[in-house]
DNA sequence: CCAAATAGGGACAGCCCTATCCCTTTTTTT
DNA sequence: AAAAAAAGGGATAGGGCTGTCCCTATTTGG
């Protein structure tokens, strides 16, 4: 068993509180993620333990979200109670001002929300490994609606949305040749689930999303 | 089998918007959600398909996020092409003055993110149809911090979350029952599988969160 | 026309999660 | 000291998801 990694979240909505959570808990072996949704919280934490990586949006409860002096502040106040983590700053409107700015205090990751997709924290990482930071601004790149319905199974879901946007021009058996290399199965397999999934969608629904 | 529930869910933030999706889709028997991070999407699905109940980040990408007017007319825009749906407007930057205006263009819930919770769908679907209007302004709850680890199963997770939010003087045994009851489960079950979850923490982290 | 591609299934084993019931030992409370 | 609470585990049945292999019609393209 690897050691636990440690790290923690500073959001205050909720919902992207636990999916930032859900992203870094699934992206490790053994990962124990705290959530803290106030700069109390946070510090709090920071004072009883020591993280491995500490996601922050600085817009939190009990600051003027525009006040640049209030969103520098939460940053450097938390790397100040952990200067051994690294730290990645979230935020919903990023600049590349406001990047340099973090980066000046100590930030190794600058994201944007938009666009922000699940699976993003390990291209994050590589990032920062690599070239020591992590830009990600915010940007447009869906063409085709996600899809999602109560009657499919996770492995469903994926494949659906993966076949939605696949590439036009390619035959069906060379995209389920594509899906299933980027899933680790069987061409079969992955034939098989985008027929069920397709047969569930008809019998409830008797209309597809586009792109299938 | 019901009818098809159909939601559209209009958010350039894609955790966000995948979580708002999952939460549609989970709350209901048999719906098919869609998700658009743009307006244009957002307007082309609108104009192909019926939906029971579209919901509105009024922040999306290539309007001005500081401009009240911009926010208005995303919002217009939706509902006149979807005059049958219930819309539902939710916004990080949240105010009273706001949801008045949203109101007045036929909205008929104004939700802030801040607070915004897994399973808050429901309530507020209550109480649209109880009074016609649910209004959730931003507010700050939380008092222990959310835990998350690698290790645990789906409701392992959420029996150590119950558990870590306890009202302090009640004896475990009491505590199970009143867990068990929210789950619909015994609580022999309920006290087991906290057993089990702290067991894990504990053999992979030698630390336990708050409130454990 | 023939071959490939596609639609639409069935069967099956493996695995994990769920839920329940059961057990022993130690600690705490009365 | 006796009773209650708590820690820590074992066994088991059921169910759903996963992944593989296999089958038959029907349609499409060369």
């Amino acid at each position: 068993m690897e050691r636990t990694y440690r790290a923690l979240v500073v959001e205050d909505q909720t919902l992207m509180r636990l999916a930032l959570m859900d992203q870094i808990s699934t992206a490790f072996e053994n990962a124990a993620v705290l959530g803290a949704q106030t700069l109390e919280i946070a510090l709090y934490e920071l004072a009883n333990e020591n993280f491995d990586l500490v996601i922050i949006d600085p817009g939190l409860p009990g600051f003027d979200p525009t006040s640049q002096d209030d969103r520098l502040s939460v940053v450097s106040r938390i790397i100040e109670a952990s200067p051994t983590a690294l730290h990645a700053v979230i935020t919903g409107s990023d600049s590349t001002a406001e990047a340099d700015q973090f980066r000046g205090l100590g930030a190794v990751a600058y994201l944007g929300k938009t666009g922000l997709e699940p699976g993003m924290l390990c291209d994050v990482l590589d990032d920062i490994s690599t070239s020591g930071f992590s830009i990600r601004l915010s940007r447009v790149t869906m063409t085709v609606p996600d899809y999602c319905h109560s009657a499919l199974t996770p492995r469903e879901q994926e494949i659906i949305n993966l076949m939605a946007r696949r590439e036009p021009g390619m035959s069906r058996i060379q995209i389920y040749e594509q899906v299933a290399g980027k899933l680790g199965i069987d061409r079969d397999s992955a034939e098989k689930y985008f027929k069920k999934a397709r047969a569930k969608i008809m019998k409830s629904d008797h209309k597809l999303p586009v792109g299938i």
